[in-house]
DNA sequence: CAGTGAGCGAGCTTCCGCTTGACTT
């Protein structure tokens, strides 16, 4: 029989807490939240002021059952979850659902996994804060209120399977409107001169022009003043001006997600599960946290090795303190637990997340950067703008000596010419320089960048949108639903012009090109996604705003300090709502968001972009309704009824221009016979594609295949590419057994019985697949076969369907 | 790999935040 029974919400901390209070005490886990809303329905009554319908959890209830046997037989019962609203409510949930009468039961928190800080705990015990839990009933119900009430009214007037909610929502308009502002962007250019100086000595450095001039002509005018014969070139005023850099904070679950998605490529979903492997094995601190906060322990261990490492003069103990409005420090910053591990993690990306966290963690308790800024201006006789140069100069390099934040900027590609940082040499006022070659080159303004994941959340964070656990999920959402696609686009060639002054005086005009806007995995609004934000903003306003999270955010706050009654924030919040529910749904049958790109040369019917029933579409004619209204005929005759055809990836019916669309109706192409059977090009759900003899052959997009240029030459050979890849397929057979070995996607494997099996990558590298042998092929299906024992059978499917309605 | 929005017609989809597994193509 256990005196104590102690439950936590996650069992890597249970095991470090259980070490710690000794065998006097059981620690569990709850793993989260035990009871929620039920699943089906609102389970919200409404008319007995919003009370909620709860039920266990139906994956936790293996873990309650357990957990209430152990609370039976324990004297007490200490509820450890976090210090924050949803902890209170764990707390709750717990001693209601473990039916915990107040006298054997305990609330304490924890603000350090350390021995001192447990035992004061235990120490200072209290009761469930109502007001808390209740700030997080309204909270809950709020999030059901809106997501259930809005995600039907989504079904009904766009499509089925859609989703709305108060996060989500507001994180597909934040994409949209990007979007917008990219369309909307209007490019300006300008010409920026960079010129090469010497020095009496012979030392050469570059330096900027202080004025961008708007046209080439009055570029080309400054140049052909300054290679006039007796234009002198004198430093003029010459500043040095001492700078520091401090290092960044310890790292929160967005900062790390956005560092790891800069230096090491990482996705935010896969730093979360890289770092939650770290977590279990002990490695580091909890990964889902909004606080900057570092123990003293953390603190002290730091100083110890960056004395170590780089010496005392290197240390400055800095404690970070998180803004954020809850201002109740739940978790610590996310670091090692144990500093004096230089080197953790057994895969390569745990090695590398643990690296960068050490990283992050010690140089925050590094000694700040010392710099010198070194300015000089350059006066050229006969015009007013002056060049300038700067050099920067790193005194000490303190923290930067173990790390640098890096940052996601796109505007440094203007500053690839050498002007900037670096070393001057040694100058003082009034030194005659000799003018090197000196260039102006045409530039143009950045547009707004699209969103990254990572960008992405930086910005729901400042918004206070969202929580750390669920920044990688409602990313996954937005994806799955069809609102955003995550992708690679090109970018387009553009020309610009360079008007070189050489240093001999002779003026040149070249014409260079660049390629410009090309995008590597960030987040692109579908017509989908802009349909429905358009349509939930122009309704719901309110809920769409940006602040909308931070206003109730300050009621929930207000709630749980006891000056607001939860019931009454929730009625004053629904009644409106539901009103706006209701209006929309009396509102137009379908949203539909049309575009009438214009008239088709050849047949003089109208062009139109729509999102239709299986996703974005242009149609070539009116639909025999609309036709014959306005024609007053009755009889619409077969040549009337409209042409489809779907949008090619990465086009939308908001930007898609006439021409395009009409190019869309060119397929499917016939390109000509191929051993009798006829050859035609076509775009179908997989891409484009050419159809040979009832048979499909998707083309390479990668190596320029195009549906509407592909001649037949190419077409056979890749229909030919594809017989030869067939026959390649089979490795070997045995029939008897129902054994094939077989080449995919992916390498060999074993095909038997329906199922396919792996041949692991060990043994390929040592073995030819086809010399495998029956008795070795059984064997690794029988070893799969047990691996995989009482789980489900295997079912492929795909997931998150970008484009397109279908499931 | 096709289709482009309706009364014959079942039943379903959905929110946000706390946690970890069981899935591998």
């Amino acid at each position: 029989m256990q005196e104590n029974l102690v439950i936590v919400e996650s069992p890597a901390k249970a095991k470090t807490i259980e070490k710690i209070l000794g065998d006097k005490y059981t620690v569990k886990s709850s793993y989260g939240h035990i009871r929620d809303l039920k699943k089906k329905g609102l389970s919200i009554d409404i008319a007995k002021g919003f009370e909620p319908e709860y039920e266990i959890s139906p994956d936790k209830v293996k873990v309650v059952s357990e957990l209430k046997k152990l609370s039976k037989e324990a004297q007490t019962v200490w509820l450890a979850s976090d210090e924050d609203r949803e902890g209170e409510a764990i707390a709750w949930h717990l001693k209601e659902a473990l039916q915990l009468p107040d006298s054997k039961t305990r609330r304490i928190v924890f603000h350090e996994i350390t021995q001192n800080a447990i035992l004061h705990a235990v120490e200072n015990p209290r009761q469930v804060d109502r007001n808390l839990v209740n700030a997080q009933q309204a909270r809950r119900v709020l999030d059901r209120l809106v997501g259930f009430e809005l995600s039907p009214l989504l079904w009904r007037k766009v499509r089925p399977s859609l989703s709305a909610g108060r996060v989500q929502s507001v994180t597909v308009r934040l994409i949209v409107e990007r979007e917008r502002e990219i369309m909307n962007f209007e490019g300006s250019d300008y010409y920026r001169v960079v010129g090469e100086f010497a020095m009496p000595d012979g030392a050469v450095f570059k330096a900027e022009l202080n004025t961008r001039f708007k046209t080439e002509e009055e570029a080309g005018r400054f140049l052909a003043d300054i290679s006039a014969a007796g234009v002198v070139f004198t430093v003029g005023s010459v500043e040095t001006k001492p700078s520091k850099r401090t290092p960044a904070a310890p790292f929160t679950t967005s900062t790390l997600q956005q560092e790891a998605a800069r230096k090491l490529g990482f996705s935010v979903s896969q730093t979360m599960s890289v770092a939650q492997r770290l977590y279990e094995a002990g490695l580091i601190t909890y990964m889902r946290t909004d606080s900057v906060h570092l123990s003293s322990l953390a603190i002290g261990a730091a100083e110890e090795a960056v004395a170590a490492l780089f010496g005392e003069k290197y240390h400055k103990t800095r404690q970070y303190t998180t803004k954020s409005k809850g201002a109740q420090e739940a978790h610590e910053a996310i670091r090692p637990t144990d500093i004096d591990r230089r080197e953790a993690g057994t895969t390569a990306q745990e090695r590398r997340l643990y690296d960068l966290i050490w990283k992050r963690t010690v140089a925050s308790q590094m000694a700040d950067a010392e710099l010198e800024k070194t300015t000089a201006q350059i006066v050229v006789s006969n015009r007013s703008e002056k060049f300038a140069a700067s050099g920067e100069v790193i005194t000490f390099d303190g923290f930067l000596r173990l790390y640098m934040e890096s940052r996601d900027d796109e505007v440094s590609a203007a500053k690839t010419d050498g002007s900037g940082d670096g070393l001057l040499p040694a100058m003082t006022e009034g030194t005659v320089l000799t003018r090197g070659q000196t260039v102006a080159t045409q530039r143009f303004a950045q547009r707004p960048p699209r969103y990254s994941e990572a960008s992405l959340v930086k910005h729901l964070e400042e918004l206070g949108i969202g929580r750390p656990s669920t920044y990688a999920p409602t990313i996954s959402t937005i994806i799955n639903r069809g609102y955003v696609v995550k992708e690679d686009r090109d970018g387009v060639k553009r020309d610009y012009t360079v008007l070189t002054l050489s240093k001999a005086g002779g003026l040149k005009r070249t014409r260079k090109s660049e390629m410009t806007g090309a995008e590597k995995n960030k987040l692109f609004p579908t017509d989908i996604g802009m349909l429905v934000t358009d349509y939930l903003a122009e309704h719901f306003a309110a809920i769409l705003d940006y602040n909308f999270t931070a206003r109730v955010e300050k009621e929930f706050d207000e709630i749980a300090e006891g000056g607001l009654d939860w019931r009454r924030m929730l009625a004053a919040f629904y009644a409106p709502f539901h009103e706006h529910v209701d209006n929309a749904e009396g509102e137009t049958e379908y949203v539909r968001s049309e575009r009438l790109l214009g008239v088709d040369p050849k047949t003089g019917k109208n062009v139109y972009a729509r999102v239709g029933k299986f996703g974005p579409m242009v149609q070539l004619g009116d639909t025999p309704a609309a036709a014959s209204k306005a024609k007053e005929s009755s009889e619409p005759s077969e040549d009337e009824k409209p042409r489809y055809a779907s949008l090619l990836k990465g086009q939308m019916v908001a930007t898609i221009t006439l021409e395009e669309a009409l190019a869309l109706f060119e397929l499917p192409r016939e390109l000509g016979e191929y051993e009798g059977k006829t050859v035609t090009a076509a775009v179908g759900r997989f891409g484009p594609y050419v159809k040979h003899d009832g048979k499909f052959v998707s083309l390479k997009v990668r190596e320029g295949d195009d549906p509407y240029t592909v001649t037949l030459e190419r077409a056979v050979q890749l229909i030919e590419e594809k017989r030869e890849a067939e026959r390649n397929r089979v490795i070997r057979v045995y029939e008897a057994e129902d054994i094939q070995v077989l080449n995919g996607r992916w390498g060999p494997y074993i095909a038997h019985g329906g199922t396919n099996y792996k041949i692991p990558k060990t043994l390929l590298a040592k073995r030819e697949a086809a010399s495998l042998t029956l008795e070795e092929l059984r064997a690794l299906i029988a070893e799969q076969q047990t691996a995989g024992e009482g789980t489900a059978p295997k079912r492929t499917f795909r997931r998150g369907v970008a484009r397109g309605a279908k499931k």
